[in-house]
DNA sequence: CCGCATCCAACAGGATACTG
DNA sequence: CAGTATCCTGTTGGATGCGG
């Protein structure tokens, strides 16, 4: 176990779990509070359903997002975060407060 | 100007602008202080010498950092925050203690 | 010393159609 | 509702060699 690769910089540690164009988007809304599949495919609807469920399913696997299957007609799916995703919210929050002051200062358009 | 993409997250601004492998690892170098080119690729031993010219490159275009030429023999070229690339200090930061952290708890070896 | 040019492999990501 | 399956494309990134 561990040493499976080398690292540099601990920064290259968290591009390698939280990299890539959505999983941090997905992150920040499960931050907000607990989300069905289909919420997460309405608030990001610039995804495609094969991203989504791809980086959900990574994220569960590296133990930042849990699944919650209830058995019921229709199927319902809960996505939430873990505590290992929650120690990531200053990381979440440094970059959604960036963002939207970027936005702000090149005149970007942002919801709500 | 202004409004030519569509971001329906603040989040997504910023993983537009420092996403991918290698720009939080230069920007958190630079956070440490001013850089020579030959420095940076010392300290990112595993980035193409392609990689690091081409995001140093897109960095500079989007005003995070600023590069400096000497005209000396042999030539200088230092590489250093713009006052827009230190706004991103408290990401840099954040995704660095994580990274720490991350490592110290799944047991993955860092330098230093 | 600080790059650029070229070629190539791998993978992230997108479009579409289908299923329990 | 919550996914799967398949196909396809563009970008990321690596290797190598050359140039001011």
């Amino acid at each position: 176990m561990g040493a499976q690769k080398r690292y540099n910089c601990a920064v290259e540690v968290t591009v390698d779990l939280i990299g890539g164009k959505w999983k941090p988007v997905i992150l920040a809304q499960l931050k907000k509070g607990v989300h069905r599949y289909g919420e997460l495919r309405r608030l990001m609807p610039a995804t495609s359903e094969k991203m989504l469920i791809q980086q959900l399913r990574e994220l569960e696997a590296d133990n930042l997002v849990e699944r919650t299957v209830f058995d019921t007609v229709p199927p319902q799916v809960e996505y939430r975060l873990t505590e290992e995703g929650w120690s990531l919210v200053p990381v979440l929050t440094a970059m959604f407060e960036w963002g939207t002051k970027r936005a702000d200062r090149v005149d970007i358009e942002l919801p709500g």
